[in-house]
RNA sequence: GCCCUCGUAGCUCAGGGGAUAGAGCACCGGUUUCCUAAACCGGGUGUCGCAAGUUCGAAUCUUGCCGAGGGCGCCA
């Protein structure tokens, strides 16, 4: 059990004695560390439940108070704060248990639920982008984390490849190219043979087509019209279609997992809208059948508006009034193959805060048709957008979107150079100094987006992005290093760990401190779906770490139990910056 | 028009109903016979958009207004 929970049980039992609510003994750090390690607050509402002074409250409860193991000293201020001094031995305890925990104090949840997390989501006619870095970075922290949580968890990336975007870029490439075989309707592959293996374009040949066909079909009313029926043609199995279809799909998966294996994102499944395309047409039917969709205006829709809803939630759409599907049959379709084939109690949406209004009405629809039942929870995980310094989405100067394979080029290229500038790793081989570089680009890159909060748009700078100094991924990378340099060189010396002794110097003190707040920042970040608790957490360690490490020079410490216990102690602050930037999607190198 | 999100230091952003609102960057100054100076130390110049309300207590909750971004039936 943590600290602050053993500390907040104390307390939680002497308001109980009082005769008023448990709730009132929670204990919470301080907001004072010059007073205090933590506080409870209780008293000043106990004592307006209770009509009563809140000093004396806290009178009353500190006086029951008898925990001399945990507690040092025990101080009421101002209206009736309680401030709270924990003992020497419960601290260098809390440190003690959570080096000796594989798990480092974080206790697994009693009910583990099965969670999926879509995240990702690439469309399948478009390179990935910087748009598509938050929903990578944001979804694949939140997986670490609810699997360290100890959930189970299946990342998927949910590929949109069996929608509009698809007819557009079978259109596109018969106009394009009209004698391929695909476009024939005559032709039989039972006659003429299979459908050629190699595909008629590669990555490159879909991202240059993609804008070209959208902003045609924008235009003209008539190739918009020609998209829709090859979309709706795909959809009812045309051959030549399905045979482009895959092409296209084996391109983009190609260029797309090169992109996500460059930033360290790894999905467990590699789902898309298409993997549920059979449960699409029995799903219509069915709704139809029961009375719960109805056609509208040639299309289907499913009702999901409430009476007491503020604003208008139109219907949900099922099929184009032309037959044709659109993505939020496919979604639906998708909660039905999570609950049933994946048997999921939980699904997060890590999906732009844009499509707010269409979960809405997925989830309604989903739950009014008992395709997600009632104790299924469906959560979108809203993001913000990326922004130029403009104030609109971000974009090159030339106008166009950033290629998220180029901007992990340049953040790795300006890591190459500050090695080079500072004359770092000057010796290292070259295949580490890159390796080094790689690491080090990703983790400004990732920190700087994950250290955001999800749903505030922030505004892309490359700078800030390429930046080493201060509160940087780097940074934290940095802190972890000096550790792991310290616990080498203290090996060459025959230098071991022992147990921690009560901390003699300030730094010391606030860095266990900080340490055995581990449990409560993980719930929390798990809580609120939030890595940017952890990111923030992460970046006081490392601040707390170095402090002490300018004050505590350790290799020359000349008391051996107290270099044996500084040893153990940067350990554990090694052990929990590792775990950290783990659940950040941040690897350490050995050195830099 | 309606709905959603946001508005905090010069800039970029944290901030959990509690005491004196914090970081980084930028700017000025200091620290290297010592474990990696991508570090550390010192220096703040804030009507927390505005106004009411709830509360013992509001940056935080509610409402209204102002401002920015986004969404609102056959795109995803």
């Amino acid at each position: 059990m943590s600290l602050q929970s053993m500390l907040s049980g104390v307390f939680e039992e002497a308001f109980v004695a009082l005769g008023t609510d448990s709730t009132f003994g929670e204990v919470v750090v301080s907001q004072r560390p010059e007073l205090a390690d933590y506080q409870c607050n209780g008293a000043l509402g106990a004592g307006n439940a209770l009509g009563r002074n809140p000093r004396v409250i806290a009178e009353a409860v500190v006086a029951s108070i008898d925990a001399p193991d945990l507690i040092e000293s025990i101080e009421i201020a101002g209206p009736g704060f309680i401030n709270i001094v924990v003992s020497p031995r419960a601290l260098i305890g809390a440190i003690a248990d959570m080096a000796g925990s594989e798990r480092l104090g974080v206790q697994p949840v009693d009910k583990p639920l099965t969670v999926v997390v879509d995240y990702g989501g690439p469309n399948m006619s478009k390179a990935l982008h910087v748009g598509h870095l938050r929903s990578a970075v944001i979804g694949e922290s939140l997986k670490r984390l609810v699997r360290f949580r100890g959930h189970t968890i299946t990342g998927d990336i949910h590929i949109g490849d069996w929608g509009m975007p698809v007819g557009q870029l079978i259109i596109e490439l018969e106009d394009r190219q009209p004698a391929l075989p695909y476009f024939k309707p005559e032709y039989d592959e039972a006659i003429d043979g299979p459908y050629p293996a190699d595909s008629p374009v590669d990555l490159d040949d879909l991202s240059d087509m993609y804008p070209v066909i959208t902003k045609r079909c924008a235009d003209d009313p008539a190739v918009a019209a020609r998209a829709r029926v090859a979309t709706f043609d795909l959809q009812n199995g045309r051959a030549g279609y399905l045979a482009l279809w895959r092409h296209f799909r084996n391109v983009s998966v190609e260029g797309q997992r090169s992109d996500f294996d460059a930033l360290d994102v790894e999905f467990d499944v590699w789902y898309g809208e298409s993997t549920v395309h059979d449960r699409l047409a029995p799903i219509v039917e069915r709704l139809l059948e029961s009375g719960q969709a109805r056609v509208s205006e040639g299309a289907v829709v499913i009702d999901v508006a409430r009476q007491e809803d503020a604003k208008e939630v139109p219907p949900l759409l099922l099929t184009r009034s032309d037959g044709s599907y659109l993505y939020s049959t496919t979604d639906l379709a998708t909660v039905e193959m999570r609950v049933q084939n994946m048997h999921a109690d939980v699904m997060l949406y890590v999906v732009d805060a844009r499509q707010g209004l269409h979960f809405e009405q997925v989830f309604r629809a989903a739950k009014n048709t008992g395709i997600a039942p009632d104790d299924v929870d469906l959560e979108h995980i809203a993001f913000g957008t990326v922004n130029g310094p403009d104030g609109k989405p971000f974009k090159t100067r030339e106008g166009g979107v950033v290629r998220l394979g180029d901007l992990i080029e340049l953040v790795t290229e300006s890591a190459r150079a500050k090695l080079d500038a500072a004359h770092i790793a000057e010796g290292y081989p070259q295949a580490e100094r890159e390796e080094i570089a790689r690491k080090v680009g990703l983790a400004a890159l990732k920190f700087g987006d994950l250290s955001n909060h999800r749903t505030s748009n922030y505004t892309f700078d490359m700078d800030r992005f390429a930046a080493f100094e201060g509160k940087t991924g780097p940074y934290l990378q940095y802190s972890a290093v000096r550790i792991k340099s310290i616990l080498r060189r203290a090996a060459e010396a025959g230098l071991s760990e022992g147990p921690v002794v009560a901390p003699t110097v300030d730094a010391e003190r606030v860095l266990m401190l900080r340490l055995v707040r581990l449990p409560e920042m993980v719930d929390r970040a798990v809580s609120l779906r939030a890595p940017n608790v952890i990111a923030e957490y992460a970046y006081e360690i490392a601040t707390d770490f170095s402090r002490f490490y300018e004050k505590c020079h350790i290799l020359s410490e000349e008391d051996p139990r107290r270099q044996a216990s500084w040893l153990a102690l940067v350990g554990l602050a090694l052990a929990v910056l590792d775990r950290l930037l783990d659940l950040l999607g941040i690897e350490i190198p050995d050195r830099m």
